[in-house]
DNA sequence: GTTCTAACA
DNA sequence: TGTTAGCA
């Protein structure tokens, strides 16, 4: 079980929740309807937040008494969205690119020992190859 | 006792 | 947004 999954684990009852953030059970439930959290439901049909629902309720809370209303809030949380999104594409780019140079890099390598093999200037041919032959499957 | 939806002074 | 009514 990691922490993503943790975090979105469904757990707390409204009244949890209304303790934890000062919110009114009014106020939850409006933010719900207006789409900016999506906590999960019991078979009896009662909300259950997970700790990332309570994280998002005390950022609509504090952007609210910031003066921001929920159009603001709204915006300001899928903006905050995207950039979570472009920065997980950013990291995967990156990702490739170390990818490719360690390709690029074993790729040089095999082309020198290749080299120094077609042209034996050691007397210990066979065991270099020995060491090396995973670099000259294909 | 708590939570739900819907509606309204 | 607060509050109330009527249910589950």
């Amino acid at each position: 079980m990691n922490d993503e999954m943790r975090r979105n684990m469904p757990l707390f009852p409204i009244g949890t929740v209304t303790k934890l953030t000062d919110l009114t059970p009014r106020q939850v439930r409006y933010y719900e309807q207006q789409g900016l959290i999506q906590p999960e439901r019991t078979n009896g049909n009662q909300r259950l937040f997970s700790f990332n629902d309570v994280e998002r309720l005390f950022e609509i809370k504090s952007l609210i008494e910031k003066g921001i209303n929920l159009a603001g809030v709204k915006e300001m949380l899928q903006k905050n969205h995207q950039i979570l999104e472009a920065n997980k594409e950013v990291e995967k780019a990156q990702a490739e690119v170390v990818k490719v140079k360690q390709e690029l890099s074993e790729r040089e390598l095999r082309r020198l020992l290749k080299r120094d093999l077609l042209h034996p200037k050691l007397g210990r041919t066979s065991e270099v190859y020995g060491e090396f032959s995973r670099f000259f499957r294909n």
